[in-house]
DNA sequence: TTGTAAAGTTAGGCGCACCTAAATATTCTG
DNA sequence: CAGAATATTTAGGTGCGCCTAACTTTACAA
């Protein structure tokens, strides 16, 4: 006697190891790998459809490139992406339903980590990287409940909706704007939490109005001036790393000097 | 020209797969089945340092005693427990510390969704089963901060302190106490949605006063008398199952009929 | 256009974490 | 105490997710 139950197995895995999960990705869960590598290549391809290439994607997700390769057969095997062998990779519908559904998780929980609870915002996305593979769906709803269905994470980005939708507002970088263009920071790219420092200790936060002052020659240094939220304004000279990290809104007319 | 940075790598692993981690674990980080592992045989061996067998541990983690007896080579390897083949398994002092860890993790986050994000009791054990293997330890002491380092998890179990200590309160099954016994509710087992849900409905949570009125002859059900926060006073018949699953403190002297 | 550099893939390998089938050790029972 | 039942381990195998080395394809430049 003593039944001994012992339910589920044949499919029940534990963490990562053995079991199926083959087929088409269909309503399926994903592995958190898999997840990653979907949103890396939308993020790369952008919302226009576009191909990402294997070096690319190898290069954000700091994994080899023989093993990306792998693994995007994988991924089109699943039908979440297209592989023209040598050419790159595009994500089929199915693939860009599951990139926007871990931008919003990811985006959610950063919100969250930054609101409820006072995270820095140079290391919520360290944790959200982690998190958005663990977190239910019931878990990213509440805390989106709690926050007030938020439209934006910390540093700008935009949160995809619950039904997968998000705003495609083009981005420019702040590194292409021209001299004289006064522009309003949108978002600032938020994998370098030194970077992520470094700018928000210059007041460059979204919201923030940045013009450029100078750029200087081959691909040099550009001097900006930043206007605070308490109407200070500071001059600064940010090197090409920092100035590509920052994103702008469409510039606004050139602003005459000493307004 | 163009760095293409390509850091880390070496030992820099993604969600699971190949990699080193051999050895003595040290201050290693423990990957997420270890963790699970060695918190169930901390749960089925008692805080005494007592012997789990192998498929006591098989049945708690769904898993088929053969991957168990696997895995317990790879943890005596890591020096967290002893193992005496067929004989079971003894935690070493690194084996508890982690398990006490993961119990704070576990408990912590259980506490967190109950009282922040309005979690229903019987829903955070699974959410809190993931998330404590992706939590940092600083959102675990965010949390733990906002919450008021909360002493018990919202089942009743004592949240261990950052340091690793636990209260060791040796733990009694209402299924155990003997007709007359009046006691006190110290926690309810936690890994079935529906046997909550059911205990909850009959006001029997952490806290309640239960009386045993009668029980069945050859291990049969209990009558209970439950007190519940409003003065209430139901008696209900409940199985063994359910007994078993429902902690007490000591008896505090047979209640006389009709008080 | 042809050679070379860069990008990408194939081949082979490793550890993790599972599985089933079969063997073995231990414990219970008549 | 022999045989049966139970517990546990060994043997062999799978998919995931990564790696390095070697090869192939594509892009660029003299
Ligand atoms: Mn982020
Ligand atoms: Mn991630
Ligand atoms: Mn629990
Ligand atoms: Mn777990």
């Amino acid at each position: 006697m003593s039944p001994s139950r012992r339910t589920r197995r044949a499919t029940g895995r534990g963490h990562s190891g053995g079991g199926a999960r083959h087929g088409t990705a269909a309503g399926q869960a994903l592995t958190g790998s898999v997840e990653d590598y979907v949103k890396a290549i939308y993020e790369l391809a952008g919302a226009s459809g576009g191909a990402a290439a294997t070096t690319d994607i190898a290069d954000r997700l700091a994994i080899a490139p023989p093993s990306v390769s792998g693994m995007l057969r994988r991924l089109a095997a699943l039908e979440l992406l297209t592989h023209e062998p040598y050419k790159g990779v595009t994500l089929t519908a199915a693939g860009r339903r599951a990139a926007l559904r871990m931008l919003r998780r990811h985006r959610v929980i950063e919100t969250y980590l930054a609101r409820q609870l006072d995270y820095p915002w140079d290391r919520v996305h360290a944790e959200a990287e982690r998190l958005e593979h663990a977190a239910s769906d019931e878990l990213i709803d509440r805390m989106a409940s709690t926050l007030g269905e938020p439209a934006v994470d910390p540093h700008g980005a935009p949160i995809p909706s619950r039904e997968g939708t998000m705003a495609d507002i083009p981005q420019r970088m702040l590194a292409d704007q021209p001299v004289g263009a006064r522009t309003r920071v949108t978002s600032v790219s938020d994998d370098d939490p030194a970077l992520l420092r470094y700018v928000a200790s210059l007041d460059i936060r979204p919201g923030a109005s940045v013009t450029v002052v100078e750029r200087g020659p081959f691909e040099g240094p550009l001097t900006v001036r930043v206007s605070g939220k308490g109407g200070t304004e500071r001059q600064h000279v940010v090197g090409l790393a920092v100035a590509r990290a920052v994103n702008v809104d469409a510039p606004r007319g050139p602003a005459r000097r000493g307004g």
